[in-house]
DNA sequence: AGCACGCCGACT
DNA sequence: GTCGGCGTGCTC
């Protein structure tokens, strides 16, 4: 007897075995899809991870429903890819699964319910809403769960359904469905019957009389397909004869012209000729060579290449080396980074080789390049993609790019897999012993470390290319200007001074502001109440453009207030400032210029994002006001000026990494400045101009930011010393937050001692109605890992067995960014 | 995670 | 009296 050992999509620790039959174990290899019965009535879709003769002792192994590919879809390499990722972040391999699989790959079933034939319905027997559900078989052949609650109006209809299934009026059935689709585009064609010249004339002749619109289409396609000597597509052929779909229609009705399809790539490349690859610098390229000679004795080299060195040329070399030699390259950005600028830079290298992963395409897309990837096609053999690329059944890759490397998007926060994809795609790399480059203007302090403990290679570019100088960056003090009143609302006078002149020489300006809104807090001037979210311990963002309160944490929104709430008075203030803020103010300031914002607001639709930078390229937007969103890769050349509104909330985060993370982002932003010949300027506007991050932003000076941040991390036992782990715990009930954690805390002391800190309150304590509370684990650089984390886990396993803490949630977060 | 089973309050 | 709330336990 034959079974198999399947991994679900679902949190649970175990596998679960399947009998097969011989013609299916035959058939069934490591990696292919099946989809299994689960529980009472559920089909999942499983992923084969091993087939074997042990039958399981304690309980009987259910068969399996069927099996879903005719070859693997998952490879090896990738499932011990997940194993890592499970055991390294602790999670389940099925919640790898569910992160590494395209959706649409992810069948579950559905009941369906019909009515049951062979039984004769006495209609006294059934209750009301019984006979509804009767009555609706009638006239519909079948019914979806969901639409027999929306027929009888309410939210649990299963007891109703089970009655009827024990009257026997409705059977059951379990269907599934294949998400994926190829997608197929129609084309038409004239019928066999008027290809000869005679029968063509005779029907020409006779539409010209009846049908001159039909005739015109007829014609069209004609001259349509001796144009590009291709199958006619219908959405052409309507569109170059200036008709509608029906005129088609219509002749295809008549059996004149006839449609077919063919199944196409839903990406596609629209091509331009293929650019040469620049030609690199005198910098750049003793950086490529290094790179080669350091990928000789080390596995991961990091690239430090302060803004605008032109690391992606160095890339791009390497790339083509890769590519040579028949291997795949990946090329991980963090998301926002991922912008149209970059995709076509490289598509005009490589052309048609490029594939993208987004997490902006549909399904569909995603499995397509999926299937690319695993065939090793011609069409993927570079990958740009963002953190869950990772995932991608790669066959033979010969090296991955991790650009931006600092940007902690690449740690995966929400649902788990928790994982960090610069961590990760090392590992991948590793398994198929490639390289790894990672490249970053300002390097995460863990892996500068890295690589001056020799772990990593180091190579550095220190000239922008073209030898542009770098922005010149200036600290405005804000508590001074605001004693000599020299400022306008936010802007010192310094700002507006700057600005001026930038915009009297023709370039734009760039005003960065990490908030999004109008203000933060809503206050009474008269009783001092602010307007709090009801599901969040958060006050309300004021949103001018749209008259709302919204949280930004739950989504809750409600409209301004006109009153207070608390006291009734109309006098209402707002405290803090954010990108709308800005935003009117420089419309107020400066009423000529055209002024753009860009935020998660401003770029929620599919393209909203491409719209604001194609507006600012082509210099129709003056002045770009927004968030970190504006940091990330986006190169304008017309550019001169950059503004910091506020380093201070950066700086004053309250996270061991916020003063790295204000270091990385200011000379990210101050990196859009002056991208061509002239001189750029960054002014940043502080409270604090002496706070040592912003001396050492002003004088781009990585190396002593990274020592002195390096000893602080060293004196309160921080990464890169110490690792973390952060466990959270979550539930709706405040004192069961307490207690849970408490318990928790007690017990990893006693393993731990003093490295187990808290439990404490996050500074925003409830989210969504649920508490929560946080403790952490730090781990010395001599204390094993693996150990650590079996430690935790048996901890974790004696807390689920306590009857009163069921119901709490802990999310275990391991190397917490 | 779902989903069934089972035990208690608020309504036709 | 039922309907529906969600606490508990299980899934090969």
């Amino acid at each position: 007897m034959n079974y198999i050992d399947v991994i679900l999509p679902i949190p649970l620790e175990k596998r679960f075995t399947y009998s097969i039959t011989p013609a299916e174990s035959e058939f069934l290899k490591v990696g292919m899809r099946v989809s299994i019965p689960f529980g009472k009535s559920k089909i999942y879709t499983g992923i084969v991870a091993d087939i074997h003769q042990k039958a399981p002792v304690i309980y009987e192994a259910k068969e399996i429903h069927q099996i879903l590919d005719d070859s693997p879809i998952v490879t090896s390499m990738q499932l011990q890819l997940w194993q890592w990722i499970a055991n390294y972040y602790m999670c389940t391999e099925g919640e790898v699964m569910r992160a590494a699989l395209p959706n649409a790959f992810l069948l579950e079933s559905e009941t369906i319910i019909s009515k049951n034939d062979k039984q004769q319905i006495n209609d006294a027997d059934l209750k009301d809403d019984e006979f509804l559900i009767f009555e609706a078989l009638q006239h519909q052949s079948s019914l979806k769960i969901q639409d027999i609650a929306n027929i009888l109006d309410k939210k649990n209809v299963l007891p109703v359904v089970k009655r009827l299934v024990d009257k026997e009026v409705i059977i059951l059935n379990e269907e599934i469905y294949d998400k994926y689709k190829p997608k197929y585009v129609r084309y038409v064609k004239l019928s066999e019957q008027y290809t000869s010249e005679t029968s063509l004339n005779t029907l020409l002749d006779e539409l010209s009389s009846r049908a001159k619109k039909q005739r015109d289409v007829i014609l069209t396609l004609f001259s349509l397909s001796a144009k590009t000597k291709k199958p006619v597509k219908v959405t052409d052929l309507v569109a170059e004869s200036l008709t509608s779909s029906a005129t088609v229609k219509a002749l295809i009705d008549k059996g004149i012209l006839e449609d077919y399809h063919i199944q196409t790539d839903r990406i596609i490349y629209e091509g331009e000729d293929n650019e040469d690859s620049k030609k690199l610098n005198q910098y750049q390229t003793e950086a490529l060579e290094q790179i080669k000679t350091s990928f000789d004795t080390h596995n991961v080299v990091l690239l430090h290449g302060i803004t605008s060195s032109g690391k992606t040329e160095v890339y791009v070399k390497l790339i083509e080396d890769v590519i040579a030699k028949g291997k795949q390259v990946l090329y991980l950005l963090p998301e926002i980074a991922l912008t149209t600028q970059l995709v076509t830079r490289l598509q005009n290298y490589f052309g048609e080789q490029v594939a993208v992963f987004h997490s902006k395409y549909s399904a569909h897309e995603r499995v397509e390049v999926y299937n690319q990837v695993l065939t090793n096609s011609a069409k993927a053999k570079i990958i740009l993609g963002a953190r869950s690329s990772i995932f991608l059944p790669f066959n033979d890759l010969g090296l991955i790019i991790v650009d931006e490397e600092h940007e902690s998007s690449f740690k995966q926060f929400d649902p788990a897999p928790r994982y960090h994809a610069r961590d990760a795609a090392i590992v991948l790399a590793s398994l198929f012993k490639a390289k790894t480059l990672l490249g970053s203007a300002t390097p995460s302090l863990e892996s500068y470390y890295n690589a001056q403990e020799k772990k990593y290679g180091l190579v550095e570019i220190n000239r922008r290319y073209n030898n542009v100088q770098l922005p010149e960056i200036e600290l405005v003090d804000i508590k001074d200007k605001q004693k000599r009143k020299k400022m306008k609302g936010h802007f010192t006078d310094r700002l507006i001074e700057e600005m001026t002149e930038a915009i009297a020489d023709g370039h734009q300006i760039i005003l960065f502001q990490n908030r999004r809104g109008y203000s933060p807090i809503v206050e009474c001037n008269t009783c001092g109440h602010s307007p709090q979210c009801p599901n969040c311990d958060v006050s309300l963002t004021y949103h001018q453009y749209r008259k709302q309160l919204r949280c930004h944490y739950c989504g809750y929104n409600s409209a301004m207030l006109q009153k207070c709430m608390a006291c009734g008075t109309a006098d209402l203030d707002t405290k803090g400032f954010g990108t709308e803020q800005i935003e009117s103010e420089v419309k107020l300031l400066f009423p000529d210029l055209k002024v753009g914002r860009m935020d998660l607001d401003t770029t929620r639709g599919k393209f909203g994002y491409e719209k604001i930078i194609t507006a600012f390229e082509q210099q129709d937007i003056d002045v770009l006001v927004g968030t970190q969103m504006l940091t990330k890769g986006l190169d304008f050349r017309n550019v001169k000026l950059v503004g910091v509104m506020n380093a201070d909330n950066l700086l004053n985060f309250p996270d061991f990494r916020a003063h790295e993370r204000s270091f990385q982002l200011m000379l990210q932003v101050s990196g859009r400045a002056g991208r061509t010949e002239k001189r750029g300027k960054v002014l940043i506007q502080t409270y604090n101009p002496y706070h040592k991050i912003l001396q050492q932003v002003s004088t781009n000076d990585y190396v002593s930011m990274f020592k002195e941040q390096l000893e602080e991390r060293y004196n309160y036992n921080y990464p890169p010393y110490f690792r973390l782990i952060k466990i959270t715990i979550k539930h709706r009930d405040y004192n069961k937050v307490n207690m849970a954690a408490d318990w928790l805390a007690k017990a990893l002391t006693q393993l731990f001692k003093h490295h187990v800190l808290g439990p404490e309150f996050p500074p925003i304590s409830r989210i969504r109605n649920q508490y929560h509370k946080n403790i952490l684990i730090k781990i010395p650089q001599g204390q094993s890992l693996g150990k650590t984390k079996e430690a935790i886990k048996k901890v974790n396993s004696s807390f689920g067995a306590i009857a009163d803490f069921k119901s709490v949630r802990i999310i275990i977060n391991v190397d917490n960014y």
